[in-house]
DNA sequence: AGCTGTGGCAGGGAGG
DNA sequence: CCTCCCTGCCAC
């Protein structure tokens, strides 16, 4: 093994290292050298080297000033130059920089450029890549990596947030526009300062902050929402007063341009900052990317997810939004309170969510900043790049195309069942990946196989120490144990995803439906395997299998056994795990169940029983309603129906019952584009956007409800904000949550006969309800599983 | 100076 | 009414 991966990791991190030359940050110097910055007993001392900007293209012939006849010269790999500088090209001679720069110099005339497209002969289809900024590129041809035998509290982290004289009257203020009063800061030691304007004046609050910035020199700062409120406020107020925004190292001014990341189907546009030789982390970005996994939180805002880990103090100050300018004027301390009681919970924010990007920093030619906010797909590239670098190796082209499968789903039972086993396979892409010998075509030197081996290895080693470390009762290290092998978790769950991408330099599709299709087949063999040992399967969902067990097979034991009994005769490097077992379950639909555990704990699971974009009271109706199903209590369902209906009738429901929350995946002007160009229909989201006047930005949220009288459909223009709502003069369109209360109870019709069904959901009072009679459809076959044949040359 | 994948359900608009 | 298509959200 001798993948830079494992290098890294393995020698240096894995089993300690001199810590006298951990790299914290960098910045670009010239047009040549870079500015590295090292911890050195707690000082942090800086040097400067050579690096050496590059695209790498696909061929040669792409490049000003290319002779074929001197395409000996070239090492084919790699040619250079960035956005602002001329191209350069790397020669067979890789160190002699100076000769390639002076090489390309004769040939043409040194200028800044705007882009590298107006500089090189070719057409936009043209396949130049660049990767990435000068600190990346250095990091990539030297093999360095940031933080290298660090743990994650050597970092140095301080954390920022600023309160300003928000006047609730003047909405009309943008960013920017009213005065800073307070900065609170923090850092990862426990120091912690308030700074405010009420003696100095907002310029002299403006400059105690960077001096004190610089005397700090922190390695990284920590703020939620920080890129797209505190930093660019504070360098709008500095740019008022005149004052430089130097809070880079060795007074560097930061660097700021338009970014966006993406969660999931969402994409959020934001100014990024590049503070020289500093880290920027938005603790914003951290909880949104840890929920995609929980989907736990109603709310990423500081405040609320304090409470949700559990950090927020039960002295812990709250202050409205609207009331700062007040309690500015009346009651300053409260303030000042409450804004150190931000940075804390950033702190606690950011020192619980770093742990994996700060390994993956490790591991990475990325700084950590922008590890933070990168994807997986460009940090598993990034892995297999520097491998070629380093052995002098042509980049390939990607492939255009589309994966064309995925995932094996179905649903064989429905209706109320129970004893319930899950089982799953464990890592299942990952391990087919291993085990079928999956690589890209284009991969020559075969780094991502080579790579995921050595992932797999290495978390392993990560996980054994830390389970060491905890035995030895050391539990700081044992977490930084465990936040490392997290990250290479990570990484070799994005490898598979990789070979997908679309634009992944080293894609493969045929490769990626081979995993897919290898994945389905050995679903099925699961499947025959559990049917054939008297197991009534049903549902299985890629790699996870529900089942009845057998009557004879009673015991959490026994059930362990059946299962490890089947994983062994799946194929060589397929593991089946026992993940759990429960009581009872509701089989719904495909991917949209209800477990009930033993402990008498019911979990749904599904968009269409748990989407948090549906209305409070839908979810509360059905969540009680599978409860009622799960006791068998026909005449309980029928008084929840009653209750509910009586509720929306006499609008005794709030606001917060019914209304939705959704979130706006396009800006308001994209919108009106799309509709003007007939590429999608109105929406009742971006209606009330308009209507109300407020800006609202691509991805945020936006909470309504519908209105008017009449009928029941809702359209696009019914809509209202739910701040609108008032409770002594509620508007809300009965008839539409009357129908909204019918569509949930759709969802209970699966389970009972036609007749029953109408029964139980209807309030005809001239016949009291009976359950009489009514039972519960608790076993529907659903799909004709003539025959799972196993032909598969497994 | 952006971007892992497919499968699946709910709900709404547009047009027949 | 129905079907088709799109968006949003979720499981894995």
């Amino acid at each position: 093994m001798d993948s830079f991966i494992n290098d890294v990791v393995n020698n240096e991190l894995l089993f300690g290292k001199d810590k006298e030359e951990c790299i914290v940050g960098a910045y670009q110097l010239s047009d040549t050298h870079i500015r590295v910055f090292n911890r050195k007993d707690g000082v942090v001392e800086s040097h400067d080297e050579l690096f050496y900007p590059f695209f790498f293209a696909s061929d040669a012939a792409l490049l000003d000033g290319f002779v074929p006849e001197e395409k000996e010269k070239f090492w084919l790999v790699t040619l250079g130059g960035s956005n602002y500088y001329q191209c350069l090209a790397i020669f067979r001679n890789w160190r002699n920089q100076r000769a390639a720069i002076d090489h390309i110099n004769k040939k043409r005339p040194v200028e800044p450029i705007e882009s590298a497209q107006k500089y090189l002969p070719y057409e936009s289809n043209s396949l130049i890549y660049n990767k990435g900024d000068a600190v990346t590129q250095y990091l990539l041809q030297s093999g360095k990596t940031l933080f290298k035998g660090m743990i994650f509290d050597d970092l140095y982290r301080i954390q920022l947030d600023i309160e300003t004289d928000f006047d609730p009257k003047n909405k009309k203020n943008g960013l920017g526009d009213d005065e800073i009063i307070i900065i609170s800061l923090s850092d990862s030691r426990g120091w912690e300062s308030v700074l405010h304007a009420k003696k100095q004046g907002e310029k002299k609050l403006l400059e105690e902050l960077i001096s004190l910035v610089a005397t700090m020199n922190p390695d990284v700062i920590e703020g939620h929402n920080i890129f797209s409120f505190d930093l660019p406020y504070l360098q709008r107020r500095c740019e008022k007063h005149g004052v430089p925004f130097a809070i880079g190292r060795n007074g560097m001014l930061p660097k700021t341009y338009p970014a966006s990341i993406r969660f999931a189907e969402r994409t959020i546009d934001y100014p990024y900052f590049d503070i020289p030789g500093r880290h920027v982390i938005d603790t914003l970005f951290l909880v949104q990317s840890y929920d995609i996994s929980k989907r736990s939180m109603q709310s990423y805002g500081l405040k609320s997810v304090a409470k949700h880990f559990g950090f927020a103090t039960p002295d812990r100050t709250y202050v409205d939004y609207n009331d700062i300018s007040t309690l500015w004027e009346n009651n300053h301390e409260k303030l000042l309170a409450y804004a150190l009681d931000d940075v804390r919970e950033t702190r606690a924010l950011a020192s619980l969510l770093s742990g994996s990007n700060f390994y993956l920093t490790q591991m990475l030619p990325y700084t950590y900043a922008m590890t933070a906010r990168i994807g997986q797909a460009a940090k598993i590239e990034v892995l297999i790049v520097r491998e070629y670098l380093r052995h002098k190796q042509s980049i390939p082209k990607p492939t255009s195309g589309k994966q064309s499968s995925g995932g094996y789903t179905e649903v064989f039972l429905k209706g109320v069942l129970g004893p319930i086993v899950y089982a799953d396979v464990e890592s299942l892409y990952p391990s087919i990946m291993l085990s079928y010998n999956i690589c890209p075509k284009s991969d020559e030197l075969r780094v991502f196989p080579e790579v995921l081996n050595d992932l797999k290895e290495l978390r392993f080693k990560a996980k054994k120490r830390s389970q060491e470390e905890k035995n030895k009762g050391n539990i700081s290290l044992a977490n930084n144990f465990d936040a490392m092998q997290s990250s290479f978790k990570i990484l070799i769950n994005a490898m598979y995803g990789y070979l997908g991408y679309n634009m992944g330099i080293f894609n493969d599709f045929i490769e990626a439906d081979k995993v897919t299709s290898t994945g389905q087949s050995l679903a099925r063999k699961m499947i025959t395997e559990f049917e054939s040992r008297g197991c009534k399967i049903i549902e299985v969902d890629t790699d996870g299998i529900l089942f009845v067990p057998p009557p004879e097979i009673s015991s959490e034991e026994e059930e362990k056994k059946l299962v490890d009994t089947v994983s062994s005769v799946m194929p060589q490097g397929i593991n089946i795990g026992y993940d759990g077992r429960f009581k009872k379950m509701i089989s719904y639909m495909k991917k949209n169940y209800a477990l009930l555990s033993y402990d008498g704990v019911m979990t749904l699971k599904g968009s269409s029983l748990t989407s948090r974009s549906g209305e409070k009271f839908g979810k509360e109706f059905v969540r009680r309603g599978f409860e009622t199903l799960l006791t068998e209590d026909i005449a309980g369902l029928h008084n929840l129906f009653t209750e509910y209906k009586n509720k929306i009738v006499n609008h005794e429901l709030d606001v917060t019952d019914f209304s939705r929350t959704e979130s706006l995946k396009n800006s308001v002007e994209q919108y009106l584009e799309d509709v003007k160009a007939g590429k999608r229909s109105k929406a009742i989201t971006y209606e009330i956007a308009i209507k109300s006047g407020l800006h609202i930005t691509k991805g945020e949220r936006i909470t309504y409800y519908v209105t008017g009288s009449g009928g029941a459909t809702s359209s696009w223009d019914r809509g209202k904000l739910a701040s609108e709502w008032k409770k002594e003069r509620p508007d809300e369109n009965t008839q539409f949550y009357l129908k909204r209360l019918d569509e949930h109870c759709q969802k209970f019709l699966p389970f009972f006969k036609p007749q029953d069904y109408s029964a139980i959901f209807s309030s005809d009072t001239l016949f009291s309800f009976s359950p009489e009679g009514i039972e519960l459809q608790k076993e529907m076959r659903h799909t004709e599983t003539t025959s799972i044949n196993e032909e598969s040359s497994l």
